[in-house]
RNA sequence: GGUCGCAUAGCUCAGCUGGUUAGAGCGCCUGCCUCACAUGCAGGAGGUCCCUGGUUCGAGUCCAGGUGCGACCA
């Protein structure tokens, strides 16, 4: 069957991924032999929709899954997703408000089931797309955090986290999103520079000698103040502490305390103190045991204590206070200021300290053992300075308050006992207190992160000793972005030590964020996301998953380029045209079975011509430096060296010698045949992470061998072989590709129309060798196009030839009416120039001393191997340059 | 304010542990429909490796400071 002239991935695609699923090619089986490689894909939103960030994150796992699984590891990748709590709730709310009405009328339960609908018609989307994106997961093993196992989880965690004391419940100051209606972690506030005021207000003493200023950027709040703070050093408020201040607007008297944790410099080194607003204040009111009062309720509406505010937006009532104050003369004055917002990271509203009853998890005693895991090399982050972040972050953690006022997530397992007050934390739902007294559910849920932060075990089957959890786990790598280490990464390594005494991922490779042309975050709003599905139907998956391979290094950014891509789809043409070169060639005979390389012998070995060894020992360097690079994580050095010996060795160089020796026919040409679909068959399996639907369609055209792997998904990884190595093999076509280079340059300059052959002489030097040259001698003529080689005799000159120099061997084009004279001076000395160049600072190097004193002696031979060799070159060049001068002298 | 990162060709970026006068892709210029491929072939031009100083026989690479940009944390 011949294939089409361009490659159509879309044809491809689908169908090799329902045959893979089909065959069950990437399910898992513990009993299997092989070392365990193991990974969980970091659970995309059940809400969300494919971006870029996915199809790098997940290109990059499977490549190192495909990679892996031929190496003949026993891989598993547990694909799955996240049921985004405060993302998917909003979803409903917003369909549920488009239908004119909203959960507190549904109810809870139907809100739940609802939701639960959404999720099984909609929720699976972006698994579909992940599937496009040719991601080689285990799907009979996908999880969702929600299910029964993982809830299970879920709940032992819980209780056991509650019953150590780790989980407490408290009346805390927590990050409170007024639109959402529930709390959050510090993790999901994004603190966002914003131009805000700077307010001065002047608090009149109690007694009526005198008024002391504060300054604030939230006014409001000061309906709440409880205090007013100054430094205990500050001589000029000393005589203040103890007295107490008049609050403006609403009589209250409160006191003047002195806490060293006033920034004196700050505005006029008085602060007012709003323990229920502010987090540094809530801190400062409990060890002055201050009042909290609370002016704002849950949707940051003021409340009654908000005296004559009551009822008004946080918002309205300040702009309504600043004009009263400024009517009243509290007022000072105002200026610009800058501050950082904090802003709820789902919604974008302005978050508000909020004074709740909230449940907790005690972190310290969790980040320690997490501390040093890391420290002592359990688990190791790539690229290493991601480890100072994680650091940072671990070594000032404060309690995570997991719970969220939400329907949608894991029920907070702890009921309450109308009848004592008990609080019964247990793993089974209990249906009445001890003392006879009615319970109720505590209604809150767990924030997401919590079940996700059990991800790496609870999807292997735990609590329960399952053989996957004990063939897999730790899973060997996490490969993610930077930006979820607080919220994943750390958390999933604390929850990983404390229940299963191990790291949860032995290595975890840290990957940059996509980006638009411009460096710009991608987002909706800016209009400017790239959608990665409408790219691979542009240019196919595999280009696209090449691209994004390439891409792969750059530190932080990758700053998406579309003409990138474009050039990557370029280059699957580029296989594809290669391999119906190849199987044209083998069509021709009779279908042989293609033999993989691993199966060469050495005397069918030294049957082999000069260039089909060449592209052996080019095609084996490759695969060494493939894994290599595979192993480092070290994608885009991977991608480039197949690249390049896809393009530049094998299609530029191999198949066109490969031409000379078809064209010879007999047994060197069958040799060739041979050798081509060998290269060919593995290249394809060294090419298959990268591109795994054009190797599969091309990989299964070739003449089948009975006993082989049914797919090129479970054929085995290229690994080095030096026997296919061979040096001298490998010099001999460099020297011959250089030939014929600097003849192509010549006709070039020399604007010689390529229809033209060319006569070429040699002369042969003492470390090039004859023999050879005469034995390549048809490979040259073709790719040089050339009517005829000769060979001088040593010493003799060619006169008025345009000449070029390569390793050993001299070459001359007699000019005789193609060639300029004048052009060809111009081009030797400018050739000539450059050596003298280079020559120059080699010599440079060599005549100081203290470089001859103390570089290793190898770079020191090296160098003056250098030098005479330029230098030998540059009178060589600079002899035809003469004879050309002469020629023109006539 | 603290921490971290980045700065290399017109553009997007490689360049690992310091050792040829720095590479790729795209773009550009010249010539080619050469029997796998014009999504191609051949050839070419193009760089003060941000600045200053230091370490070293030797610095794009290491160190310090500066400038610009970015991210994270407070």
């Amino acid at each position: 069957m011949p294939l089409d002239k361009v490659y159509d991935p879309h044809r491809v695609e689908r169908r090799w991924y329902d045959e893979w699923l089909h065959r069950e090619l990437f399910r898992a089986d513990p009993a299997a032999p092989g070392a365990a490689f193991s990974m969980v894909i970091p659970p995309p939103n059940i809400t969300g929709l494919l971006h870029m960030g996915h199809a790098l994150n997940n290109t990059l796992q499977d490549v190192l899954c495909r990679w892996r699984r031929m190496a003949g590891d026993n891989v598993l990748w547990v694909p799955g997703t996240d049921h985004a709590g405060i993302a998917t709730q909003n979803v409903i709310e917003r369909q549920l408000q488009a239908e004119g009405g909203d959960r507190q009328a549904l109810g809870r339960e139907a809100f739940i089931e609802r939701t639960w609908r959404w999720r099984d018609s909609s929720g699976g989307t972006i698994i579909m797309q992940l599937k496009r994106l040719g991601v080689s997961c285990d799907w009979s093993r996908e999880r969702f955090t929600m299910d029964d196992g993982l809830s299970r989880a879920v709940r032992e965690v819980f209780v056991r986290l509650f019953e150590e004391k780790l989980i407490y419940r408290d009346r805390y100051l927590i990050n409170w999103c007024p639109r959402c209606r529930t709390a959050l972690s510090d993790l999901e506030v994004e603190h966002i520079d914003t131009e805000g005021k700077l307010y001065h207000l002047r608090y009149p003493l109690a007694d009526g000698s005198g008024a002391i200023e504060v300054a604030t950027t939230r006014p409001e709040t000061m309906l709440g103040d409880t205090a007013v703070a100054v430094h205990p050093e500050d001589l000029r408020y000393r005589d203040l502490v103890g007295r107490t201040v008049r609050l403006p607007a609403i009589g209250r008297e409160i006191p003047i305390v002195a806490d060293d944790y006033v920034d004196r410099e700050f505005g006029s080194g008085a602060v007012k103190i709003t323990p229920a607003h502010d987090f540094n204040d809530f801190a400062l009111g409990l060890r002055h045991q201050l009042p909290m009062i609370s002016v704002m309720d849950e949707s940051a509406m003021m409340t009654a204590e908000a005296g004559p505010y009551a009822g008004l937006d946080r918002y309205v009532c300040r702009d309504r206070i600043v004009a009263d104050f400024e009517r009243d003369g509290v007022l000072v004055r105002a200026e610009s200021h800058p501050l950082a917002l904090g802003r709820c990271y789902r919604c974008q509203t302005a978050v508000e300290p909020h004074l709740s009853v909230q449940w907790f998890v005690k972190i310290a005693p969790l980040a320690a053992p997490a501390i040093a895991a890391v420290r002592d090399g359990r688990t190791r982050f790539v690229p290493t300075h991601w480890e100072k972040t994680y650091f940072a972050w671990m070594e000032n953690i404060h309690d995570w308050c997991i719970s969220r006022q939400l329907w949608w997530g894991h029920r907070i397992p702890a009921w309450y006992c109308d009848a004592c007050g008990k609080t019964i934390v247990q793993r089974e739902d209990p249906t009445a207190c001890a003392c006879g007294g009615s319970v109720r559910q505590d209604p809150d849920v767990l924030d997401t992160w919590f079940s996700s932060a059990l991800w790496p075990f609870s999807t292997l089957g735990w609590p329960e000793r399952t053989r996957d959890l004990e063939r897999w786990y730790p899973t060997s790598v996490l490969v993610t972005g930077f930006d979820i280490i607080f919220f994943w990464v750390a958390r999933m390594m604390m929850m990983g030590l404390k229940f299963m005494d191990e790291v949860p991922f032995r290595e975890v490779y840290i990957h940059a964020l996509v980006r638009d042309q411009h460096g710009q975050k991608m987002s909706k709003s800016k209009g400017n996301v790239v959608d990665p599905l409408a790219v691979m139907d542009a240019f196919g998956t595999d280009a696209f998953r090449f691209a994004l391979v390439a891409f792969a290094a750059t530190g932080r950014d990758i700053k998406l380029a579309e003409d990138r891509i474009e050039g990557y789809r370029n280059f699957m043409n580029k296989i594809w045209n290669a391999a119906r070169f190849v199987l044209m060639q083998i069509e021709s005979a009779p279908p042989e079975p293609v033999r993989p390389v691993e199966a060469l012998a050495r005397d069918e070995y030294e049957a082999l011509g000069v260039a089909d060894q060449w592209i052996l020992s080019r095609l084996m360097e490759a695969a060494g430096a493939v894994g290599d690079a595979l192993e480092s994580y070290r994608f885009n050095d991977a991608g480039a060296r197949v690249y390049e010996f896809v393009w530049h060795e094998f299609c530029d160089w191999y198949l066109e010698m490969s031409k000379v020796s078809l064209a010879e026919g007999g047994t060197k040409a069958e040799a060739t045949r041979q050798n081509l679909a060998r290269v060919l068959e593995c290249m394809l399996r060294l090419l298959h992470p990268f591109a795994p639907f054009i190797s599969e369609e091309i990989w299964q055209s070739l003449p089948k061998r009975a006993g082989g792997s049914a797919s090129i998904v479970r054929a085995p990884f290229p690994t080095y072989e030096q026997n296919w190595r061979n040096a001298p093999v490998e010099a001999r076509v460099e020297r011959l590709t250089e030939i014929v280079q600097r003849i192509r340059n010549i006709r070039s300059e020399m604007n010689i129309p390529p229809s033209i052959r060319l006569p070429v002489r040699l002369s042969v030097g003492a470390t090039a060798s004859r023999e050879d040259l005469v034995a390549d001698e048809p490979v040259l003529r073709a790719l040089a196009r050339l009517e005829s080689v000769t060979y001088l005799a040593e010493g003799e000159r060619v006169g008025g030839a345009a000449t070029a120099l390569v390793d050993g061997v001299q070459v001359f084009v007699p000019l005789a009416g193609l060639v300029d004279l004048e052009e060809e001076i111009r081009r030797l000395t400018r050739e000539i120039g450059k050596v003298a160049g280079e020559l120059t600072g080699v010599e440079r190097k060599l005549e100081n001393p203290s470089f001859r004193a103390r570089a290793p002696e190898e770079i020191v031979a090296e160098q003056e191997e250098k030098a005479a060799g330029l230098a030998s070159k540059k009178a060589t060049l600079e002899r035809s340059l003469r004879t050309l001068e002469e020629a023109r002298a006539g």
